[in-house]
Formats: structure tokens, C-alpha cells, sequence
DNA sequence: TCTGGGGTCCTAGGACCC
DNA sequence: TCTGGGGTCCTAGGACCC
């Protein structure tokens, strides 16, 4: 915790629906709901004047319809709120060296970087002031709510307390006072869960959280969030504002507005979210080992299935085929309201050869050299391999089977997923890994052809 | 016909390694 | 031929945030 209020959290107000106000002055005064809206829509952000009816983030659109039935209820233009987002981004930049977005309306910002005279509440006050004005200015009007204080935590409780279009202060030396009254839902990580069970424990402000000993809270909600909760009901806080934080998955989900029970349907759509997964990836430069799939149970119950490579990916074919089976194994009968596609364990790099794409160490007739890509010859050896040297995703050719992929691997066995033409998928068979039958083979560049056109149902 | 989509972080168990 | 303890990696689930 710093002995000044030189951390500043910036959240600009009602923002979607702000943009939405700003670009259609007949929206302007009138509740404006910004979110999905269709059947299983929910609320991304409603303006003031429709709160003012109960409408709230994250409630289903359906009920904010019947809450206020006169509002505008909007999709999303998110293109308009990224380059509102990036304007106001590049003004807190042009302020301080050190910003963290948290998000495309929200930001904290390092003050002790920023080449103030001193750091005392006044001259950070009218800093701030001069901020929001200038916000307002480079967007066209769109206003921001500011908090300072001497760490994150504080910033943002200050930032929340006066909303819309305010700015407070929290003088150092005044935060446990400010927080003891509170509710401990204004802890960041104390959610309507954890917020429960310390009401059951009879804790429900910040004060009684205070009165709480270490072990008592580790014991009520655990290691990590015990320690975390015994810092910041003391207002101990000293999270740094971190400006470049890399990202550690990309993911692509979807809720369709009818169970799905077609499980073609759900293979193609795996297929382009992993198409728009794969995508990103390679937009930005990185690949991931590992592919998770996401399937959310007509009754709510989520799923997850994952299956990790021995080396990272970018590619649509692989991402696609692994998700396709990881579904396989899943009961998916009752209908499925969601699915999606992520991945994981993210590099900044590519290995080059693993799946035959684009590689300069084949043999001269541009067949792999099978000790590489397989590794037979090292297992024979009994060199030890840590992990299969099959990959899952991998192709493979059996003399009497065809080809098929490589599903999973286990100690000295290889399972194989065979597609057999025109029924996939096929019949799964496993072997030794030393199964003289079984091969690799190389696969025709990766194509996106089998991407479905078709959009989900309405 | 309650309950989005993009993420992050934590926990817990099992396999494996030394 | 009973049996350990720490560390890492992986998978699955869940809480939480905006």
C-alpha cells in the first residue's frame, strides 16, 4: 500500500449504451438496453434511465422486457465501443506510461509514473479532473467515473462510489474506515458464493471480516482466497498496475436458441468456432497445446473436456478434429445449449513440423521420416519419452484398419480412431506403440472445407 | 420457456518422476 | 514387496470479473 492516492481507476458509465446514446441522439434520456436479444439474451449494459426500472448486467433480456418494456434493446456494435475504447486508452497513455485495461471501459493507471510535481490528494485531484474532461472531449462526450487512492483496491471502490460521472478521492490513512462499514462483496473475488458462506459464518461487512483470524478464513474459503481476504479487509493492497499482460487462452463459445441434439450439428459448429479459434491464434501471432471444448447441458450442468499436445498449434484442421472428439465421449442426449472452443497453454511460437505442415526436415520425397515424427526408434531404444511420442490429432495408416488418427496414448499403448468412409466416426482400436502394422502417414495440406456454411437454428 | 461471451484464477486428484 | 514425500503436469470443475 503506497502513503499517497497515486493509483487511478478509470470506468467510463453505462458504456455501451453511452456509445449507443452518443451515435443516436434519439436515444439520448431513454432507457437503452445494450445485450442479446434473442430468447436466452442477457444484459451487457443498461443506461441509467433504464436501471432506473431494475434493469441490470447479466439479467436475462426477457426480463429486463418486462421490466421496461419501452426500452431500446440493442445488440452489440462492438466496433464502435473497441474504437471509443482505443481512443480513451491511447489519452491515458499519452498521461502515464503505465496503464492496465481491464477491460474495454475500465483501466487503472500508475500516477507515480505520470511526472506530477508531488503526489498530495490536491494536485492528483485536479489531475483527475482534468482527465475525465479531457475523456469526455476526445469521445464525444462520453462520461467517466474516477477513483483514486493509495492502491487497485481502493482506486476502484472509489471509482464505484458515486457513479455516474464523479470523481473521488480516498486520502491516505482513510481506507479502513471507509471499508469497514461496506458489505464484503466490494472485496474484488467475493462473489454471491463466497459471499454466503462468510454470511453463514456470521461475516458480513468488512469490519466483521477484520475481526476474522488467518486460520479461521483459510478454513472457511481456503488458501488463496483466505489470504487475499485477510489483506484487503486491512486494506492491504499491493498489487503493482501491470501494463502488458499477455493473454493465456482464446476461446470461442456459443448458446443456441434450441437445444441442440443433432450431433452433426454440433460437430460443424465445433468446426467453425475451432475455424475462429484458430484463426485469432494465428492473427496474433501464437499457438496452444492445449484444446478444450465446452458443452453446456440443457439442465445448465457444464462440461469440459481438454486433451493436451506435445507441442503447441495454430492450425484449424487439428484444433477442429480434436474438438470433434473430445465430444465423442460425451452424453449429449438431453440437448446442448452451448458450445464452445478454446485453447490453452499459449506460446508465442510455432513448432514447425509436428503435423507435416510447411517443413523442411522430410526426407527428400517429402515423406516424414518416421523415427521423427513417430519415434519408434527412440522407444525401441529405450530412451525414455515423458509423454507418448504419439500426438494426439496425429495421422496414422494400419494395414488392415486404413487410416484413421490418433485419439489418446498410455503407457506403451496408442489409441486410434479410425474414419471409416462415409460413417466417423469409427471404430477405436488400440495398439503398442512398437505395432509394426501401424504408421504415420502425411496428410494433405490441412483445408477448411469441411466448415459448415449453415447457421445454427433460430 | 430463467441464466451471454470473453476471459482469469484456484482446487483437487491422479500420474509420474526422483 | 512395506512404502515416502516433494514437485510437475494434466484434467475437470467451479467461482469470479467485466
Amino acid at each position: 500500500m503506497r502513503k499517497q492516492a497515486s493509483v487511478l481507476h478509470l470506468d467510463l458509465d453505462a458504456f455501451f449504451a453511452s456509445v449507443e446514446q452518443r451515435d443516436k441522439p434519439s436515444l439520448r434520456g431513454k432507457p437503452v438496453v445494450v445485450g442479446g436479444v434473442g430468447g436466452r439474451g442477457v444484459v451487457a449494459t443498461a443506461s441509467y434511465e433504464a436501471r432506473r426500472y431494475g434493469v441490470r448486467s447479466a439479467m436475462s433480456t426477457r426480463e429486463a422486457r418486462s421490466r421496461c418494456p419501452h426500452a431500446a434493446f440493442l445488440t452489440g456494435r462492438f466496433h464502435a465501443y473497441r474504437e471509443a475504447s482505443d481512443v480513451v486508452m491511447r489519452l491515458l497513455r499519452e498521461v502515464s506510461p503505465l496503464v492496465e485495461p481491464l477491460s474495454l471501459d475500465e483501466a487503472f493507471v500508475d500516477l507515480e509514473r505520470a511526472g506530477l510535481p508531488d503526489l498530495e490528494v490536491a494536485t492528483v485531484t485536479a489531475y483527475a479532473a482534468d482527465l475525465r474532461e479531457r475523456v469526455a472531449v476526445a469521445t464525444g462526450g462520453l462520461t467517466a467515473s474516477i477513483g483514486l487512492g493509495t492502491s487497485k483496491f481502493i482506486a476502484k471502490v472509489a471509482s464505484d462510489l458515486e457513479k455516474p460521472d464523479a470523481l473521488v478521492v480516498v486520502p491516505p490513512g482513510t481506507e479502513r474506515d471507509l471499508l469497514r462499514p461496506m458489505s464484503v462483496s466490494v472485496i474484488p473475488g467475493v462473489g454471491p458464493v463466497t459471499a454466503e458462506r462468510l454470511r453463514r459464518a456470521g461475516i458480513q461487512t468488512v469490519a466483521d471480516l477484520e475481526a476474522v483470524d488467518l486460520a479461521e478464513l483459510l478454513r472457511l474459503v481456503g488458501q488463496a482466497q483466505g489470504t487475499g481476504l485477510h489483506a484487503l479487509a486491512r486494506a492491504h493492497d499491493d498489487r503493482p498496475v501491470v501494463a502488458e499482460r499477455e493473454a493465456k487462452s482464446v476461446s470461442s463459445e456459443g448458446t443456441y436458441e434450441t437445444d441442440l441434439t443433432d450431433r452433426r450439428l454440433m460437430e460443424g459448429l465445433l468446426t467453425r468456432q475451432a475455424g475462429e479459434v484458430a484463426a485469432r491464434l494465428r492473427k496474433h501471432g501464437l499457438s496452444g497445446r492445449t484444446v478444450t471444448i465446452k458443452v453446456r447441458l440443457h439442465d445448465f450442468t457444464t462440461l469440459n473436456r481438454s486433451t493436451t499436445l506435445p507441442e503447441p498449434t495454430d492450425s484449424t484442421a487439428t484444433v477442429a478434429r480434436l474438438a470433434r472428439a473430445l465430444l465423442t465421449d460425451l452424453d449429449t442426449s438431453g440437448g446442448v445449449r452451448l458450445l464452445g472452443v478454446g485453447v490453452s497453454g499459449l506460446a508465442d511460437w510455432i513448432q514447425d513440423d509436428l503435423f507435416g505442415e510447411s517443413s523442411d526436415t522430410d526426407g527428400a520425397d517429402g515423406a516424414p521420416e518416421e523415427d521423427e515424427v513417430l519415434g519408434v526408434d527412440a522407444v525401441e531404444a529405450g530412451v525414455k519419452a515423458r509423454r507418448s511420442v504419439y500426438a494426439p490429432g496425429q495421422d496414422v495408416e494400419h494395414d488392415e484398419m486404413g487410416r484413421g488418427w490418433v485419439w489418446g496414448s498410455g503407457r506403451g499403448v496408442v489409441t486410434v480412431r479410425f474414419e471409416t468412409a462415409g460413417t466417423p466416426p469409427g471404430p477405436v482400436r488400440s495398439y503398442a506403440l512398437d505395432e509394426p502394422a501401424l504408421r504415420p502417414w502425411r496428410p494433405a495440406e490441412p483445408t477448411e472445407n469441411d466448415m459448415p456454411a449453415a447457421d445454427p437454428p433460430a
